[in-house]
RNA sequence: GGAAGGAUAGCGAAGUGGCCAAACGCGGCAGACUGUAAAUCUGUUCCUUCGGGUUCGAUGGUUCAAAUCCAUCUCCCUCCA
């Protein structure tokens, strides 16, 4: 097939949403987790290896791969897909999330034009526009593009909070204007902060704009969890059904299901591989550092994983080639973490497709949380 | 045999009279990480019953005060024979 991304809602339970998102590159259930790979790689993992841990979608950024190697290489070599070769789906990132994170605590410029400031590399003044960021994400040709958002810190006052939401809200529009990859879909992004009539505004006047699939941002960025998940709760109730709803930049377990409970459908998020890079492990009673002297002579794997990891490495091992600073223990955590993600959805699917959700999660913060 | 230089915490290495329990790096131990400027960053690393105690090759000395000055010894090392 060739065309825009669809969805399929098949079943619910309370809020939870089980569904289909049929795309180019095949269908992937959903609610569903994906990697991030920035620079047009989920960094130090394998295409291969992504398909069998069963990863669906992954990322990627359109602020980086403007700068390096620019889209105009990534269009010639036809595109993301074949540029990486990776042949399941992919969605970009607006580089919203840049403005916030890379030019944290230092000058940069809000406009109404658009977001200038320095690039990472070499200093170079930049101006990011969303007409700038939608004609780049056009070039990569994803599977999805985001709209240019404005990400804001947390906290922010009402005031602030509203004139920002205000000017997404206009971004959103002019990207969408611009917009011109009849193979590409295009989601809106919820903004609004910690407010609920904000958030309100935000998911009203964004779904009037009628896009393909709609996010959830300006979390994670500091707030508590409390507040992050009445930043959903705000936002959703106001989403269409029959739309993909994605909340940006969340990955922690006890927060996917939380998002899933008030029907969020896809997530994405850098945990699993930086922690893996940084040897902090996901495991069924929490997160565990891989670093910590008391697994210098376990010679038992991680936990009973299907991953590739588990199947064929000991703690100390992997362990070993953390403190080693090896690049295998890197990606031996990284398969590993990201398998644990990727099985939780599967198994939050299950428990969905069951009717037991509920269930299922309770289950699994109390095993997580036990430690 | 002669001439020089050096010995500092687990290791490497600063410090050459008081501000030195002793910089810094590594190693060790632990923590953080949520739309990736992150294979990064932070804390800690003589002992302690947290009052203090014992350290800078060893011993003795000078001084109110010594890792720092003096004497002797031990070991290392460079050069000359």
């Amino acid at each position: 097939m060739s065309g825009k991304i669809k969805y399929e809602l098949l079943k619910k339970e309370g809020r939870a949403r089980l569904g289909k998102l049929i795309t180019n590159y095949g269908v992937c259930d959903t609610p569903m987790f994906m990697p991030v790979g920035t620079q047009a790689t989920v960094k130090t993992l394998s295409p291969e290896e992504l398909k069998d841990m069963n990863c669906g979608v992954i990322l990627a950024n359109t602020y980086h791969l403007w700068l390096r190697p620019g889209e105009d290489v990534v269009s010639h070599a036809g595109g993301l897909h074949k540029f990486m070769n990776y042949d399941g789906p992919i969605l970009t990132d607006s580089g919203g999330f840049q403005v916030f994170s890379l030019a944290k605590n230092k000058k940069k410029d809000i406009i109404e034009e658009g977001v200038r400031f320095k690039s990472h590399l070499d200093g170079t003044n930049l101006l990011l526009t969303p007409e700038k960021s939608i004609e780049i994400q056009n070039k990569l040709d994803s599977d999805i593009a985001m709209s240019f958002d404005e990400c804001i810190p947390y906290p922010s006052t009402y005031d602030y909070t509203k004139r920002s939401t205000e000017r997404t809200l206009r971004w959103a529009e002019r990207g969408k204007k611009v917009h011109n990859n009849p193979n590409q879909s295009l989601f809106g992004i919820v903004q609004g902060g910690e407010y609920e009539d904000l958030r309100k505004f935000s998911a009203e006047e964004t779904v009037k704009m009628d896009f393909d699939g709609y996010s959830i941002g300006g979390t994670s960025v500091g707030e508590t969890k409390d507040t992050m998940y009445k930043m959903i709760d705000y936002a959703v109730k106001y989403l269409p059904e029959d739309k993909p709803r994605y909340l940006m930049g969340v990955g922690d377990p006890i927060d996917l299901l939380e998002g899933v409970a008030r029907g969020i459908d896809m997530f994405d998020c850098v945990l699993p591989t930086r922690l893996a890079r940084h040897g902090n492990v996901f495991t069924r009673h929490g997160r565990i550092n891989i670093r910590n002297a008391k697994y210098k002579e376990d010679f038992t794997p991680i936990e009973d994983c299907d991953c590739y990891c588990c199947k064929h490495y000991t703690k100390a091992y992997v362990r070993h080639l953390i403190v080693a600073n090896e690049t295998f223990g890197a990606r031996l955590l990284s398969i590993h973490n990201i398998r644990f993600l990727v099985r939780l959805m599967e198994e939050i699917r299950e428990s969905i497709k069951d009717g037991k959700f509920i269930e299922y999660k309770e289950e699994f913060i109390k095993q997580y949380e036990s430690k």
